[in-house]
DNA sequence: TTGCTCCTCACGTCACGTGAGGTGGC
DNA sequence: TTGCTCCTCACGTCACGTGAGGTGGC
């Protein structure tokens, strides 16, 4: 197996394996493009989520890796857990209408949007919260350190 | 040391211990009391934040373990780390106008209220991207569920 | 030979949850 | 004796962070 060296991947020509077609990214440059960092793209292939195939020892990550791995960040960022990723991506048929995955996808999305929905009253709230608490604070440090008066 | 039974923890009058004054409960009517585990009591004590008195091996909360756990609740439910809460609580000193606790609370807590926000608009991406999510996928699902149509 | 990038353990973090196995007093 | 409440380990969870120690090819 060849390796496509980095920056010419995408103009490559004659560099690209007798596999042909298939253009390979290694774990560095993977991990640059998505902002993510090298612990974080062996964490998701430890737990599933991913699996590069190999050269020797070395990751080597193909578009199907990568569509994975946008998937994986969009679940993580609307708080799904991994475990729900994986479960909805184990449900994926290249050659099925995969209803079935969409339909989990909904019902697992209707309950995180009500999480969400909880999570940004409780935030409001700490804020709320936390700036009474500042108000106060404020209060006991002026009186505190306001210069003493005759009583 | 003698213990004050449940219930007429408020009422009693010759249940109290000699050292007078002073009430005790148990680690379960603190829990209840707080809506937290017993095993959250024994943690924020491993962690230092809460020294309950021993009679025996059962743990006896006094006025001042409350006060304190109200503290503590109060600084989780806005966000901070038990770090913070604790490093925050050893600067209380109770013979001094304490104005470098109040000095530090402030300044965590400004730190905070800005993360606070930044959470505050990152669940509201969260909710829009899954939402436009949902729709999508709803879109997917009602035509691959939809009757086949002549072509 | 030096740098760079890659690799595999494996322990640490944060705030607890969850048994396991045992004790004490009504 | 049975129940209830309390106790002390100690491993598990979640999503990684952070070294340690080592390899391979330009």
């Amino acid at each position: 197996m060849k390796l496509v060296s980095p920056g010419e991947a995408a103009a490559n020509t004659n560099d690209i394996p007798v596999e042909a077609g298939e253009e390979f990214v290694r774990i560095g440059e993977m991990a640059k493009t998505y902002g993510v960092t090298l612990r974080t793209l062996r964490f998701y292939e430890d737990k599933g989520l991913i699996s590069p195939k190999r050269d020797g020892s070395t990751r080597l990550y193909t578009r199907r890796d990568k569509a994975r791995l946008k998937l994986i960040m969009l679940g993580r960022k609307v708080g799904f857990s991994l475990r729900d990723v994986k479960q909805i991506m184990d449900l994926y048929d290249p050659k099925g209408a995969n209803t079935k995955q969409l339909r989990l996808t909904l019902e697992k999305s209707e309950k995180q949007l009500a999480r969400l929905q909880k999570q940004r009253a409780a935030i409001d709230e700490a804020i709320g919260d936390l700036s009474d608490t500042m108000a106060t604070v404020r209060k006991l440090l002026a009186e505190r350190t306001a210069a003493p008066t005759a009583a």
